[in-house]
Order: structure tokens, then C-alpha cells, then sequence
DNA sequence: ATTAACTTTGTAATGAATACAAATAAGTTA
DNA sequence: TAACTTATTTGTATTCATTACAAAGTTAAT
């Protein structure tokens, strides 16, 4: 679960092209950080590191940003640390994520596949998240 | 899974003697809440459910309490929805939950065996958290 | 070019969670 | 039981991520 695609500019345009929203200059550097530095990222660390190359960028168009590309199914939230959102691409394989509790640095896990037959019946379900917790092997030691 | 098992206030006082935790008026109140009412709560739904029982109590008590609960293993946090913590009894067999997108309850679900196997060699899990999110029966009419 | 619609930006507001210190309760020792 | 010590509760003040809002700027269309 390691495969480092790499989304150049104009495949990140096309995305927005064909999701329907306008690739403005900001949207598609948030955008191209969410899915090629691949850090699952939060707001500020967005913010952050994008304001030397835009720096006009403000934390409140991170925030509409990313809205914006979650509302056209480009862009996910993990939910998997409290009180801090973060990003990763939406459109890729099903996969997991492991947070590491040292260096709180995200993984991308496999999804076992038959995950959704956990569900009693009766229930729909739209979304499936899979976090797991603990050590990273660098932070073993 | 939904056997509703009862817990006592002898049989909660015992677990936070076990557990190393004084069991104060509050601490079992709120671990009672949690426990028997099972609605998966937020503090503030804590909150708002006890104080007509016991007018002194402050919200600091109930993060205060959560927090020791927490720590001594009795409690468990599910980061399900962001912005709202949910609280649920940690000493359970495992399972995972599954929220209504439209009237936002909790419902326990199983947990699938296979489960950590998705991770990759190297990285050790301490928790393993599946969170569902679509329509409960009711909800879907 | 003008107009209309959308996007960005900064500031202000919200709200869950935490910090802190005073007040209260409970346990301990004599 | 009283005096003392430690733990818990409580209210207020603070923090901080996120949202609301409105003004300024940008882009698209006619």
C-alpha cells in the first residue's frame, strides 16, 4: 500500500474539470498537496506549508477549499485524530490508515475486503473507515 | 449485538475499585450513564441527562471523569463524528460502530476477526477502530 | 467593457475541550 | 471526634480548530 502515483497539474485539473469545480490556482495547489505529498495533511498544515509558494493563501480558503473538493468527492476526511481533521485523496483504491502515536505520522493500510458484513441487516451503509493505532516501525526503534 | 446487559451500582463500584478509581457519586453516575443507557454520549449529553439527578454537577466533572474512566480502561473514546466525542464502555467484548447520518445514533455493530491483519509487517497496533456511517432501518422508513 | 457569478481573504464568532484555582468532600492519623 | 492531608468537584476563564460573514478580488459571459 505504497505506491507513489503521481498526479501531475493538468490530471489534477481534469479531476476538478470532470467533478465539476473550477480549478483556481489555490484549490489546485491544496489539492495537488493533498494527493501528491500524500501526509494526510490537516487545515494548517495545508496553510502552512503552501504559504511561502502563495502567499496570499489564508487558513479560510483551505477550509472552503477542501469543502469544496470533499463536496465533489475529491477529497476525504480522516477522522482519525481528535480535534484535528485531516485530508487524503478520495478517489483511490479502499484502504485504511495507521496512525502512529509518537510520531503521529498517517499510514495507508489495506482494507480487508469483507469488511461491510460486520453490518446486522436492515442497516445502508455509504461509508466505511478503518483506523488502527500504535507504532510505526521507525519509532520501534 | 445488542444484549443489553445491566450494570449495578455495586457491580460499577466494583469495576472502578478493580480499576483503581475512587468511585465518587458523580464517576458512578456518569459511568452508569454510559454503561446502562448505552447511547454512546458526549459529555455534553452526559451532562444534560444527569443534572436534573444531581444539580451540582459541572461539565469540568464530566470531561474530569471521562478522562480518569479513560485512563483506568473503563471508558473508551469514539472519535465517530468530528467535533463530538461519543463515550462507551471500554471493557466490552469487541465490536465496531455504526452511525445514522440522519439521526445520529450509535449503534454497536461486530467486528470482524481478520481485522489487523491489514496491516503491514513492522508496525505494531495497540487499537483497531471501524467506525460505519449510512442509514439505520428506521431511518430509511 | 459591463455585468453577473464565483472565489478569496481577514476578522469576528462559535463551541468543544482544557487550565486553573477556590471550594468541597472524603480518608487518615492521633 | 478533631485536625490534617489528599482527592474531587465546580465555575470561570482560556484555548484552539472550525465556521460565519462581508468586503475585496477574480473570472466568465454577454
Amino acid at each position: 500500500m505504497t505506491e507513489s502515483e503521481i498526479y501531475t497539474e493538468t490530471r489534477l485539473v481534469e479531476m476538478m474539470h470532470n467533478a465539476g469545480v473550477r480549478p483556481s490556482v489555490q484549490r489546485v495547489a491544496i489539492l495537488s498537496h493533498i494527493a501528491n505529498l500524500r501526509k494526510h495533511p490537516t487545515a494548517d498544515e495545508i496553510f502552512n506549508d503552501l504559504k511561502a509558494a502563495y502567499p496570499t493563501m489564508s487558513r479560510t480558503t483551505v477550509y472552503n477549499s477542501v469543502h469544496v473538493l470533499m463536496d465533489a468527492g475529491l477529497v476525504k476526511e480522516l477522522e482519525i485524530e481528535s480535534g484535528n481533521m485531516h485530508y487524503d485523496l478520495a478517489p483511490q483504491p479502499r484502504h485504511s490508515h495507521f496512525m502512529c502515536r509518537r510520531c503521529r505520522r498517517i499510514f495507508d493500510m489495506a482494507m480487508p475486503a469483507v469488511m461491510p458484513d460486520a453490518v446486522s441487516g436492515g442497516f445502508s451503509v455509504d461509508t466505511v473507515d478503518l483506523y488502527f493505532k500504535g507504532l510505526c516501525p521507525e519509532c520501534i526503534e
